[in-house]
DNA sequence: CCGTTATATACGGATTGACAGATATATGTA
DNA sequence: TACATATATCTGTCAATCCGTATATAACGG
């Protein structure tokens, strides 16, 4: 798999990408609900920022009845991958990711396959 | 020192400026002229990107007589300076930043303090 | 003071990006 | 079939971004 750098940090240049990579990263496989939830943010923003970072390879999705889970995709770069992870790092205890996981953690109704994961 | 995440990945989104972070990245300060001429660039390009940069925080400019040196900011947050790394090391090996290395490295009439570095 | 070199900024235009809001599609259930 | 939920896409609008070209500033040498 490969990676255009400038697809990759344009992804990351806005903050709405940004913290569901960063949720993605944290929590693995997540839903639009969810990702909508966690942010408070309208659906169709969501997901149109989810839909950009398909196209640039970034994620994965996988429906599963009502559902559309995406992750991080499997197969990222070495250094992709690394990149993400230093950022994650960088930033994790800092807003407004702390309060993402958090809403999330709050969400009730999740979406099944996350109770059988 | 602090930098948003979203000014370092914009600034790391496009091309000009992702090629001239990592010369600096690689070879310490250059000035304008350097850069303008590893990169085949304009040279109000290289500038107008250069200051973009030096806004967001992530490069330090110097004045040598007619000279202007940047380098990366000297006092970057770890996590920035190892997103940086782990960019160089998984680009390093691809153009068009083996060029811009090479063709820096034939540049005749450097100027004058790179010779006494 | 004048010319030269290095660098920075201003102007105008073309392209892209992000948003809100409305609507469409897909799946599941009664 | 009809309805509800989850997700995606469309439309119009506004702001941001990038560029080339032209011009401005700054430092140096005569």
């Amino acid at each position: 798999m490969n990676i255009d750098p400038t697809d990759l940090f344009r992804s990351l240049a806005d903050p709405t990408r940004l913290r569901c990579l960063l949720l993605m990263h944290a929590l693995g496989e997540l839903c639009v609900c969810e990702l909508t939830h966690a942010l408070g943010e309208p659906q169709p923003k969501i997901s149109r920022h989810l839909a950009q970072l398909r196209q640039a390879g970034l994620v994965n999705d996988r429906r599963e009845g009502l559902w559309i889970h995406y992750q991080l995709h499997p197969e990222l770069p070495a250094w992709v991958n690394a990149v993400l992870s230093e950022t994650a790092a960088g930033l994790a205890h800092s807003a407004p990711y702390t309060d993402d996981r958090a809403r999330l953690a709050t969400m009730t109704a999740r979406p099944p396959s996350r109770c059988s994961a």
